[in-house]
DNA sequence: AGCGTAGGTTCAATAAGGAAACCATCCCCA
DNA sequence: TGGGGATGGTTTCCTTATTGAACCTACGCT
């Protein structure tokens, strides 16, 4: 499968892969949420080879998730900064860091301690559901069919395909099968 | 730089990468999410090619986070299930849908829902401070040298290097912090 | 004129991914 | 005793992506 076809299918898993889902591009959009801006500041902190650099930060302003502004004229300079859609992947970029902090942290320790400024304690993020705020497990949660669902291969196999065909009532004979 | 030293690097974001930052296995994960484990299964849900299908199950359950655990004898069958390590990327999964939703949707509307069995309501999921509760915004979020913190090239900018000096000096008192 | 800086692009060599076919077990059935 | 099907892969060949190194451009400084 072609990775353009990605963003067309019926999954925001899929969809959002298509922006995000590259070891680099996640790199990079840790940096940004450090409040790294500039091409050679990337490309020092990365490791990254410029071209990879130069064609994933192409991506992610097409797809409007960093802004180029100019900070300096004659010589025209740009920096890249996370628009509104590109600050929204916090919850991503924090879940994957406290994951490998869990996970994969060293016998030394997390690299790195996050300090909630509102107040003032090293903190872990926690998802809760908005309806109740309980913290969420997978166990408890129940996936159903959403308005845009449409090819039931992105569907969880609990859920009825038949389902989808009630909605197409075009056929007349039945076909067997 | 090359992929095997992502998982040496001192940050957790690119050592959790080196484990799912593959725009196939966050897929493959969402699957497991959606109870799916078996070979097929996942190769005619995803449209993936069986030896990449093959090499990243190799990979995760070479990492700890899927199990091949066996569910028949006699012709010998294993299929693959998440083990702690693996549930515990719910909230990253999880947060990559919610952003989906959010930002890709086309406008038929999302393509699932999800119902939290606990409450009985249809929710989003929202990120929290284990602190204090507030919900998490980048810009009140405050980042601190870790324990775990050794290279200077994964620390922010606003970091100064110079502080992991300070902790050279071969101490004789004060042991513990 | 010559050097430095910022932000790229070009090019050849290598690694990874894709499509299709093939293989290995084991079971069932005639 | 020899198919045929189910499951879970591997092999092969070809195309695409990534890497590393060098090069380019526009400007400013001395």
């Amino acid at each position: 499968m072609r990775w353009n076809k990605l963003e067309d299918e019926a999954c925001s898993v899929a969809r959002t892969v298509s922006v995000i889902g590259d070891r680099w591009t996640l790199l990079i959009l840790r940096d940004c949420f450090l409040r790294v801006r500039r091409f050679e500041e990337f490309q020092a902190r990365l490791g990254v080879t410029r071209p990879i650099l130069a064609s994933r930060l192409r991506k992610l302003v097409k797809d409007f998730v960093l802004a180029k502004v100019p900070y300096q004229e004659r010589p025209l300079r740009y920096e890249y900064r996370l628009t509104q859609k590109g600050l929204d992947l916090y919850p991503i970029v924090m879940s994957i860091v406290h994951w490998g902090d869990v996970h994969m942290a060293g016998r030394k320790g997390r690299p790195l301690l996050h300090q909630h400024v509102n107040c003032g304690k090293t903190f872990d993020p926690v998802m809760i559901c908005s309806a109740c705020g309980e913290p969420l497990s997978p166990k408890h949660v129940h996936v159903q069919r959403g308005p845009g669902a449409t090819s039931p291969r992105h569907l969880p196999p609990h859920l009825p395909v038949a389902e989808a065909k009630r909605q197409r009532p075009a056929r007349s004979s039945r076909s067997q099968h």
